[in-house]
DNA sequence: TCCTTATGTCGCAAACATACGTCACATTAT
DNA sequence: ATAATGTGACGTATGTTTGCGACATAAGGA
């Protein structure tokens, strides 16, 4: 997002992008449903659990938490991350909402010939 | 997603990702949303709208046209670009099972103390 | 107490991918 | 012929992915 001509788009087109940049790639997005799928709000086991060394599972929590998609609270030696719920309940209707945008165009029809 | 690691990752994570990648820069959520509110398919008025080149606009189509998000048909000189509606729609369905699931959780408490 | 082990994090760096544009070219309309 | 359009090849600048090595902290023995 930080490059050259990225200013010349609205806040809303950025922060969607954001997001989606966010979740384009298969270890945040698995990291999120880990995170779903858990009660507990594992720290080190993320990293246990996918094929991907500490190193790079954290530098991904930082990803997500730079956008305060996933909160961490530390807990003695361990960190305790989870999910930030009402963010994320946010960014859904925003993705919702740009989806709606997008699938209600009549002008071609449903995968056919574009008849402009 | 041509990354190493991706195999490692299942398909709906990978499909996920794919496609929130082609939404991660802020010129291809502007494309889209040019597609689905003018009525004509557009062509080269997209280059015209958006402050960017010729050029890097048709990489960003052609982006978006290699995941079929959009479809363009030759139309003499000019190519009519279209949203593929049905793969929108379908897409959207998988934003919103993943967000259904994402925010579903009840083990971390709203936006508080990550009380695990 | 000291040693070991586990954990989260930082620094660094190589490999790769993306963004962006200038040039060039073919096609077609005027 | 001229102009406009879509697209291809190529290059530079920038960003991302991934993990190795290193470090500090804290817990658990011996």
């Amino acid at each position: 997002m930080t490059y050259a001509k990225t200013a010349a788009f609205t806040d809303e087109q950025q922060q969607l992008a954001r997001v989606a940049k966010a979740l384009s790639h298969p270890a945040r997005v698995a990291i999120i449903q880990l995170l779903a799928s858990k009660q507990t709000c594992i720290s080190g086991d993320i990293a246990a659990e996918l094929p991907l060394s500490r190193t790079t599972v954290f530098q991904h929590l930082q990803e997500l938490k730079a956008l305060d998609l996933i909160r961490g609270e530390i807990e003695g030696v361990t960190v305790c991350y989870c999910l930030n719920t009402p963010l994320l309940q946010q960014v859904y209707q925003q993705f919702t909402a740009f989806f709606i945008e997008a699938t209600s165009t009549t002008a071609c029809g449903p995968a056919d010939a574009c008849a402009c």
